[in-house]
DNA sequence: GCAAGGACTGAATGGTGGTTCACTTCTTGC
DNA sequence: GCAAGAAGTGAACCACCATTCAGTCCTTGC
């Protein structure tokens, strides 16, 4: 009997399996889902397509797990931005500025994670995506409301609410290919209104 | 030479073409998107599958229609409900009311043109859908601001938000098949803060 | 070096469902 | 009634692409 999986081993199937990952989503970010078959990315990995298969049991579990991922460093770098703040006005700034800068700066991505045409299974990563912005931001309405900066609300309700309203203020712009740069200020400005921050 | 299309047949044909769009509808409202196979809907409207082909150039161009169809009919009907209110706040009202009444009346239609995975060209059709919505707000919007009801702001950015935040409020709710009937007041709070109706 | 057993390969497989087309049926004008 | 030509049919076709698997290559412990 020889051949008991060492640590080396490990290490590279562990790489392998994120080179695979990282290659779907440099191919979202590029092409979006639709450029993304399985050969593509195994092609774009450096491995057969068959070793993905060593790595997740379908398609779907792969990209539910790229989806993971990707909108865990969004909503991660989101948080990380406005905990630097103090006000929940300040907060939501913060969250805006870092979601739009960022959906910007990688147009087809945000498109990817947002809006476009999935398979259900991925779709559902999706809402969680969205779950986990609108926890973040119910965060910050619930405290402001408690602390009274901002008016009684329901905080759960006002944070799905402004997701849609941030979502939808993206993907709008980003499907038109028009990024205007000024939709930031003006989206400031109409959230910090549907908070109740006094002027 | 015989034979030149006379007016029988001429509503015969639209009348067949009718009946596969509207069969194309109640297959979505009754089991989504996914379950609209080209076949399903010929079958529903009582013809073969290649007579489909006879009005239409493909399964895309069919949805097309039947999204444009029943978008159509939602705007007006919530267009229709706005137009006996005379402030922007009591329109905005009624547009939510009628928009999430109709959604929660009809939840998997809703989610169909809402939300659910379609292939891209008719996805394509579900953006001018909102948009319809958000031309409709910012008429609004615009006459609110214009006489003083609301304070300045960018109707346009104003409208798409407020699509974004009352779709996103209603997909939660059409997932889980649960209604929460205190959604709609809360909603119709958040848009009027949102908008600037002073209190 | 070698045997055992896992990892990797990529061409072949298979299921799905949109689309086609040779044929049948119906409609029209004479 | 009949020829011309359009509308309707639905089984067969085909493209696409996720998934598989028999064969090959590597790694390990001795």
């Amino acid at each position: 009997m020889a051949y008991r999986s060492t640590e080396r081993v490990k290490a590279r199937l562990s790489a392998s399996r994120e080179r695979i990952i990282a290659a779907a989503l440099e191919i979202m970010a590029g092409h979006g889902y639709a450029g993304c078959s399985v050969a593509a990315v195994a092609e774009r990995a450096g491995v057969a397509t068959g070793t993905v298969y060593r790595h997740f049991p379908t398609k779907a579990d792969l990209f539910a797990e790229v989806f993971r991922t990707a909108s865990q460093r969004e909503v991660d770098a989101v948080a990380r931005a406005a905990a630097q703040r103090a006000t929940a006005a300040a907060q939501m700034s913060a969250v805006v500025e870092t979601f739009a800068g960022r959906a910007l700066q990688s147009p087809r991505l945000a498109y990817a994670l947002l809006a476009e045409p999935v398979d259900p299974a991925v779709d559902a990563e999706r809402l969680t995506f969205r779950r986990a912005y609108a926890d973040l931001i119910a965060g910050y309405v619930a405290a402001g409301v408690a602390n009274g900066e901002l008016p009684p609300q329901d905080p759960e309700l006002t944070a799905t609410a402004l997701v849609g309203a941030l979502a939808e203020a993206m993907v709008g712009p980003l499907a038109a290919g028009v990024a205007g740069p000024g939709t930031i200020p003006g989206l400031i400005m109409f959230i910090h209104r549907a908070l109740g921050v006094s002027p």
